[in-house]
DNA sequence: AAGCCGGGGGG
DNA sequence: CCCCCAGGCTT
């Protein structure tokens, strides 16, 4: 049985905190005043299930070009997306563009958590993220860190996703009702940095005293996980029709996978190699010797990639409004998911 | 409750 | 090669 009493918890972590704190460009300086509500938001967003080096290049792209909601609300959809290129899970570009323009209409972003959560990509962590971080309310901020760090610090070994209740009720009852912005940001630099995953430093942790994991002598047994199913095998091919200096895009459907994003054409994935099935236009199709390969979150996909050149001046109508030639020599400004930009590498050695 | 949805870092 | 990550939405 672990104890799950309160513990005294915040204050030495905050200490620890005030000494050590990462500086990330979402930060307020030490000392400052409240950071850009803005900023925390599209920081959070941007965050899911995304480690913080991954991020800090587009939030710095993202917040020259866009500095405020007002300014994101006016763009186009296509750069927005465009600009997202690459960090993956594309739905939250979607729902960022559609909060900002929430907020806009508002007139600023709300300050509680109830409210926060009902704005378009704001779950349970973002709401009370931001809440916290942004505004200095106490909420109970549960995020992966969170998650390791909790389940150490009480040896608790009901296995995720099922210990999720515990997990936030034992969070709660360590955290502050001051500084809970801080000490949330805290439980996060620690779970990065010192409560790691697979070979968490100890010696280097304030909380270590408190630890019931530690106590243990095997601390990185927590958490405790359930078993995950083996991924599918998947395969498709991806098109690239040549017309003069130019390829032709399209942009992928809004719902489902790299929904809304620029891409090669293909048809669907299937469990053995399509082919040329599917192919955009008929003519005389090359396939090329090199292939892609690509993991995804619940499948592995090999793509066969296949060429054709059409005459200069055709312009099959095929396509609809989804269809865009785009310069060959460009096409790393198309915004395309990683999995097209490396086929896009592949066809741009062989095709010039 | 379970499935879907990217990509890169690190052991 | 594997597991992991500042989760949310849909069914």
């Amino acid at each position: 049985m672990p104890d799950n009493a309160p513990r005294a918890i915040a204050a030495p972590l905050l200490h620890w905190y005030d000494a050590h704190a990462r500086v990330l460009p979402w930060r307020a300086a030490p000392g400052a005043n409240a950071p850009d509500p803005y900023r925390v938001w599209l920081s959070e967003v941007m965050l899911q299930q995304t480690q913080v080096a991954s991020v800090i290049p587009y939030f710095e792209t993202f917040t020259t070009r866009w500095p405020s909601f007002a300014a994101l609300a006016a763009a186009d959809d296509a750069d927005v997306m465009a600009a997202w290129a690459g960090l993956g899970y594309y739905a939250r570009a979607r729902n960022l563009l559609a909060c900002a323009r929430e907020v806009a209409a508002l007139g600023r972003l709300p300050e509680t958590e109830a409210e926060l959560l009902k704005l378009r990509g704001i779950g349970a962590y973002t709401g009370a993220a931001i809440a916290a971080i942004a505004f200095g309310q106490r909420a109970v901020v549960v995020d992966a860190n969170v998650e390791r760090v909790v389940t150490r610090l009480f040896a608790l070994a009901e296995p995720l996703p099922g210990a999720r209740p515990r997990i936030r009720a034992l969070t709660d009852t360590i955290t502050p009702d001051a500084r809970a912005g801080d000490f949330a940001q805290a439980m996060m630099d620690l779970g990065s940095g010192i409560c790691t995953a697979r070979a968490p430093r100890c010696l280097l942790c304030p909380l270590r005293p408190d630890c019931d994991g530690f106590a243990t002598g095997a601390p990185e047994a927590f958490p405790v996980k359930a078993k995950k199913a083996p991924k599918p095998q998947r395969y498709g091919t991806m098109f690239w029709v040549r017309r003069g200096v130019e390829v032709l895009l399209v942009r992928r459907p809004d719902k489902g996978l790299l929904g809304g994003m620029r891409a090669l054409p293909t048809g669907p994935w299937s469990d053995a190699p399509p082919g040329l099935a599917d192919a955009p236009v008929a003519g005389d199709w090359q396939l090329l010797a090199d292939t892609v390969s690509h993991g995804f979150t619940h499948f592995t996909l090999d793509v066969t990639l296949a060429t054709v050149t059409i005459p200069e001046h055709s312009d099959p109508a095929h396509f609809g409004a989804d269809g865009e030639w785009w310069p060959v020599d460009a096409i790393e400004s198309a915004g395309l998911p990683t999995v097209f930009a490396k086929a896009a590498r592949v066809f741009g050695r062989v095709s010039c």
